[in-house]
DNA sequence: CATGAATGAGATTTCATTCAT
DNA sequence: GATGAATGAAATCTCATTCAT
C-alpha cells in the first residue's frame, strides 16, 4: 500500500484517463487496470478497494491544486488580485488538463453519497483557502465586513464550479481562462450598477 | 401511461421518499412499488421504465418549482425583488419538502450522463427565468449594463445551488429560507466594499 | 367457452395474423385481443389460457385442411393420383394463406414440448390420410407391399415439410405448388435410375 | 473465451444435459453452470450470453457429424453407397447421444428465429454433403439427371429428420439405426412398385 | 511482488391471468 | 357477457474482489 511506487501513480493515472473516456459507471476496475499495464489483482496491492482509486484520484490531484493555490495567492498583495489568480489558476488547471475536468465537474459527482462526503472532506482544505482570502480582505478593508464569510465562500465556490461545469458540458469549446476577469469582476462587484 | 391518473403521482412522490431514505443506488423499483402500495408490475403501466421514473420527478417537481417562480416574479417591480423573491422562493420549496431537496441536490446527481442530460434540459426552463431577470434589470438600468448574462447567471445559479447543497450536506439544521437577503446582497453587489 | 360464437373465430384468425407478423414469441395475448377487436380479458371466456388458442388455431386450420384432403383424394382413382393431389393441394392451401404458412412452418415449432406434442396429436389425422393411401396403394399394386408403412409416411410427410418450411424460410418468392409434380415423382421413384 | 480450455468443453456438455432434462425454456443458466460444476459468472468468462451457448452446442457436436459425413462417405465408391453411410451415421450418432437427439429434434428448434437461423447456417454445411453424393450420383450414371437436386436434397433430408424426430417422440424406444437400409431403399426407389 | 481466472450476489422488466365493475 | 387495470413471479448478466500459483 506504498504511495510512492511508481505503480501507484500509474493506477491514478490509468483512472482518470479511463473514467473521462467511458464514464463514472462504465470505469470498471479491470478497465483501469488494464490502461495502468498491471493487473487486475495488483491493484488491490495499492489501493483498498475501488472507492480508494476514486478518492485518491482527487486527493492527488486536488492536493497539488491547493499547493499551487497557496503558492500564487501568497504572491499577491490585496484580496482582490489573490482572488483574481485563484479564478485564473483554477480555470487554467482544469484547461490543460481536459480529462481531469470531465472526472471531477462530470464524473466523479456520479459517485455515492458516501465517496462524495470523502470528496467533500479533501474539498474543505480548498474551501479554507477561499475564506483566508475574505478574511484577508475584510481585515485589510476591502470586503465588506458585514459580510457572512460562509455564504461568500459558497457564492465564489459555486459561481468558479458552476462556470467550470457548464464549459465542461459545451465541450471544452471556448476558452475558459479567458472568462476569469469577467468572473471575478462580478464576485467582486456583484450584478448591481455601482 | 396516463400522467393525470392518481396512482401516477403516488408513485412519483414514493420515489422521491424511497430515493431520499435509500439514496440513489437502493431505490429499488421494487422499494419505490411498495411505498406506494402497488405491485412491481404496476410502475411499468405509468413509466416506461426506471429513468422515466426518475426524470418524471424532476420534471413534475421542477414544473411546480417554474410555475411557482414565475408567478412571485411577476408581481415584482424591480429586477432587484425579483431576484430576492426567487431566491426567498427557492430556498423557502427546498426547506419545506425536505426530502425532495436531498433528492435533487444529492441524489439524482449519482445518476448517469444520460439522465442528467435529461435534468439539465428541465433545468433550462429555470435558467431561463434567471436570464429574464437579469435582462430585465439591464434593461431598467438596475443592472451593469457590461455584464456577461451567461456568467451572471452561472453565478446566480451556483450561488443558490451551492449554498443549498451546503445546507442538505449540513443535514438541513439551519434556517435556509432566512439566508436569503444575505445571498441576495451579495449577488447584487459582490465581496467588495462599496 | 362456445366455439361458435363469431369471436371464436375472430380471435383464432387474430392470433395467426399477429403470430405470422411478430413472431411467436413476441404475439402477447394482450396483441390478439387488439387485433381481435375484443378485451384482454374477454380472450378467457373463449379460451382456457393462451396454449388453448395456438392449439386451437392448429386444431381449425388442419382440421380444414384434412377434410379438404380426404375430399380429393376421394375423387381419385390411383394411388398415385391420389398422392398427387394431397400434394398439390397441401402446397395450394398454404401458398393461399401465406400467414398460416409462417405460423405453422416456422412460429409454432418455437413453442414449448407439451404445445407440440397437442399439435402432433391433431397431425395424426393427417397422417391416417396418408397411411389411407399408401395402403390403398399396396392393396392395389401400385406400391411395394414390402415398405413399412410408417417409415414410408415418415419421407411423404417429411420432404412435404421439408419443402414447404424452405420455401417459407426463403420468403416465398418461387411458386411452391409447380413444385409438386417434381415432388411427387421423387417421392414414388426416389431418386435412382430406373 | 477460448474455445480450447477444458471449461468450455465442460460447459456445453452440461447445457446438453440440463437442455435434456429441463427442456429449452427451463435450461436457465444457472442449472447450466450448477451441471458445469461451475459459478455463474464463469459461464460469461466463455461465452458471450446465454444464445451463445447454444449456438455453440449445435456448432460443436454439428461439427463432428459433418466431419464424420465426410469420412465415411468418402470411404464408398458409389452414391448408394454413400447415402447409405450418411444415414446409418445420422442415426448411429444420435442413437448414441440420446440426449443430442433430444436437443436437436426437439428443445432447440423452441429457439427464437434469429437463433434458428443461425442454426440453419450450420446446417447448410450438412445440406451441402447431401448435394454433393446427389451430383455424385448423378455423373455416375446412378440417379436420375432431370432430378431436381435441391428439392431431392430436401427429401433427403425431411425423411431422415422426421425419422429421427418421430424416434424421439417415442421415447426412442426401438433400435433407430436398424431402420437405415429401409429408409435407404424408400429414398432410392420411392414407393412405387418397380 | 504480481497475476488473472473464478466467484456469486443482486435488480429490472415482461406478460399471462384475474376479478371487480 | 365484456372490460382492462392490476398483479407478481422469475431469469440474465455484471463486476468488485479474492487467492492459488
Amino acid at each position: 500500500m506504498k504511495r510512492n511506487k511508481p505503480k501507484y501513480k500509474q493506477i491514478i493515472d490509468a483512472a482518470v484517463v479511463v473514467i473521462a473516456e467511458n464514464g463514472y459507471h462504465q470505469a470498471q476496475v479491470s478497465k483501469i487496470a488494464k490502461q495502468a499495464g498491471v493487473a487486475d489483482g495488483t491493484i488491490y496491492l495499492y489501493f483498498e478497494n475501488k472507492e480508494d482509486i476514486l478518492i485518491s484520484v482527487f486527493r492527488e490531484r486536488m492536493g497539488y491544486f491547493v499547493e499551487k493555490m497557496k503558492e500564487v495567492i501568497a504572491g499577491k498583495e490585496t484580496a482582490a488580485e489573490k482572488l483574481l489568480v485563484m479564478i485564473e489558476n483554477h480555470f487554467n488547471i482544469l484547461s490543460r488538463d481536459r480529462n481531469l475536468a470531465i472526472v471531477t465537474q462530470l464524473e466523479l459527482r456520479q459517485s455515492n453519497k458516501e465517496l462524495r462526503m470523502q470528496i467533500n472532506e479533501v474539498l474543505k482544505e480548498y474551501l479554507h483557502v477561499v475564506d483566508d482570502i475574505l478574511r484577508f480582505g475584510q481585515a485589510q478593508d476591502e470586503f465588506d465586513k458585514n459580510m457572512d464569510i460562509r455564504l461568500a465562500r459558497q457564492m465564489i465556490f459555486g459561481t468558479i464550479d458552476e462556470t467550470v461545469t457548464t464549459w465542461v458540458i459545451n465541450d471544452q469549446k471556448y476558452d475558459l481562462t479567458a472568462l476569469a476577469p469577467a468572473v471575478h469582476k462580478l464576485l467582486l462587484n456583484g450584478c448591481a450598477l455601482r
